[in-house]
DNA sequence: AGTACATTGCGTCATAATAACACATTTGAA
DNA sequence: TTCAAATGTGTTATTATGACGCAATGTACT
């Protein structure tokens, strides 16, 4: 509770908060994981703050597993925003408000902030998004429907899928984006999606098997309009292995 | 002036400092520009604080021109470092010690502490280390000789030094590093001492100047043994224009 | 002055990766 | 039964890459 930590403030590390953009793929739309606030008309990020205790990288994978219950998922730090306008002092005010907790008591909260930017990659539907309490909205949002956010957090989520983009082309995803079996197709849609932009059929299919990380299915997509495809599942071993050492080296 | 810094602490932001990896090239070394602080056997990044009233970007653009002298430089924020145990107690009384402020008045410096890593990228020649103090001594020193650094800072040298080489694939860099006219041969030098391996002349040549970066000039460099290799210049106009779109898009 | 040697500039060639496209197959629906 | 939409498996031309060859240039040494 939100409550409980200002009140305690200290034990959380002042003026430092965490906030996550934690993707999905279903209905071949890359979605995010969104929150409204009763006491806004904007929605945010799921976000958190960080236990003096703790590392950074915990109290994130705390926030994550408190937000979708999945666990073991991919979680990367990507960027920490501390534009001295990012967080108004305007905004703080109306939390204390709602909370009903007096402005002198609640000076934690309205100080500056910086926060530090994850960005997650789930699957969809492995994922139970939980509220953190009655009044309060968890919901998937189609990426490219996000509706108004607080603070600067349009401008986190932008860079977050920015990052994710470049990392597409160093990494390969899927993972833990994709249920565990999954059509070639369905992986393109993915990549589609999160690159806007079309890609050739059977030049991905070669691309993305010459890869290696791809085991062909002796089974095929069932209740399916026209010709069914293929099912495949990722070779997790091989998967680590590139993971670990990149692909497109480049030099 | 740090002792100032922690009696005025109030007009900082607490817990969170800045670090930057400073990198040059010169006689085709990788350099590194380091601090050594009297009251400690190891070397430090240079680093800061920041002020209440400043973006985080600002502070670490403080803090590279006052090492430097350097302006317009390449710098970018790669990670934030927040393990709990990265800065321990000890390391923070010893430098009260030094500053002979008492335990209760230096609390602000021995909290925990998160720190903003940045790394640049500046020429050589046209910077000159400046130390903060007559006591404190700052020095270029090659990324392979590193000696030993104070709290994490290896961690932060070597993540810096990853995501550089990770970004040479991504987009040209020398700009920043080279003087204005400089040779293949030399760019070369400086691809190889950041990715640490050997590339083939021919090949180099033919790769980067596919680019479309490069302006060879109607002049070759003087006082060379061996036959004088021709001068180059970066196209700026084209030069930003790939920094901005990436180059090796991969998909 | 002549020669050896290191380095540069400009090539070639075989192979791999990429982009663009053709055609047959499967399946639900008209 | 036929059509439309999607999948599976190719082909071909172009480009990029990796591994070299060789002549030109300038220093250093005899």
């Amino acid at each position: 509770m939100l409550k409980d930590i200002i009140e305690n403030n200290q034990n959380y590390q002042p003026g430092l908060s965490i906030d996550c953009v934690i993707f999905g793929f279903h209905d071949n739309q890359l979605k995010v994981l969104l929150i409204k606030i009763p006491h806004s008309k904007s929605w945010s990020l799921p976000g958190g703050f960080i236990p003096i205790d703790q590392d950074i990288d915990t109290a994130a994978v705390t926030v994550l597993n408190g937000r979708t219950g999945v666990e073991g998922i991919f979680l990367r730090q990507f960027a920490t925003f501390g534009k001295i306008k990012r967080n108004d002092q305007h905004f703080g005010k109306e939390v204390l408000e709602y909370l009903k907790i007096e402005e002198e008591k609640g000076k934690w909260l309205t100080q500056r902030f910086v926060t530090i930017g994850y960005y997650a990659l789930v699957d969809f539907l492995k994922t139970i998004p939980k509220s953190a309490n009655k009044e309060e909205v968890i919901e998937w949002i189609d990426h490219k429907e996000v509706p108004e956010l607080i603070l600067d957090h349009k401008e986190i989520l932008d860079k977050a899928l920015q990052t994710l983009r470049t990392e597409l082309n160093l990494m390969p995803i899927g993972y833990n984006l994709l249920p565990e079996k999954f059509t070639i197709p369905e992986l393109q849609k993915l990549y589609e999606t999160i690159l806007d932009k079309k890609l050739d059929r059977r030049n991905f299919l070669r691309k993305i098997t010459n890869i290696g990380i791809l085991t062909k299915l002796d089974e095929k997509k069932s209740n399916v309009a026209h010709k069914a495809p293929n099912l495949y599942s990722f070779d997790k071993d091989k998967y680590d292995e590139v993971l670990k050492n990149g692909l497109n080296q480049g030099w």
